[in-house]
DNA sequence: TTTACAGTTGCGCTAAAGTGCAACTATACA
DNA sequence: TGTATAGTTGCACTTTAGCGCAACTGTAAA
């Protein structure tokens, strides 16, 4: 358990970008934890684009991950307290274009390929799995 | 009364930076509207920048602004009402360093210098009123 | 009508952020 | 032990964002 001390400041520069806030609703929304793979065939993005994402959201402190073999899952921090109002004002956030309900959507149709509540499939859209065809 | 129609992503990429934020923050928690050359006094940036964050404020849809002889008073937008639980995080965030703890203290300062509840001095910090010595 | 001043904006520069590729590590399973 | 695969990361590139300067607009008061 090591406290992550982030400047306030740096917190919202990680909200930024709108992949990132994607994640974000998502976990918050479900309160599931989730592993790269998941997030990949949800959010339709390339691997290693979302791994970079991952990775500022866990440096700012919003996101720990937890490593279960080769499947790493990654879980919203809920600690300082404040951080609650941020997932709060991410969920209510209008949604015009569908983003986040079709992501939702792919999402919960995803968790269903897990067995035990565990992931053990990776990726099924293979063509985001690596950068070459 | 025009309802802008605003991304909410591009709402949080207003929030990225650090002096947006605190201009968000100081009439988030006094709910006061400000002219610029207050917020000059107050955050001790230069005039021109100040402006053009608040331009950038104001095409998110977080602030309106309401124009009376030569000073602009700019204010809050309270109106989808999603935009209260961001200002709401907002106002949770820590403040380590006292960065807003000084910018309200310096606010109500300056806010002392109105009468009837008007702007009427100008830009107090001479050296930040133009880029010119 | 001239001057002072509140505020804006275009331009060039610099820094930072996001992307894609490819090479990499680590783990599970045959 | 070799191979497939979950995930990471360094590098080069492009885009975007913020900054400072200086010139600008608009209003009020001398």
């Amino acid at each position: 358990m090591h406290l992550v001390t982030v400047k306030s400041e740096e917190v919202f520069q990680a909200l930024a970008d709108p992949i990132r806030l994607r994640i974000l609703r998502l976990m918050s929304l479900t309160g599931e934890e989730s592993c790269l793979c998941e997030l990949v065939d949800t959010l339709h993005e390339p691997q290693y684009k979302l791994s970079k994402h991952l990775k500022i959201l866990k440096q700012a402190g919003l996101l720990t991950a937890e490593k279960e073999g080769r499947f790493i899952y990654h879980r919203l921090v809920k600690q300082p307290a404040y951080l609650e109002s941020i997932y709060e004002a991410i969920r209510a956030l209008p949604d015009p274009d569908r983003i986040f309900k079709n992501d939702l959507k792919r999402f919960r149709a995803r968790m269903c390929l897990r067995e035990d509540g565990r992931c053990r499939v990776g990726i099924q859209t293979r063509e985001l799995a690596t950068a070459s065809e």
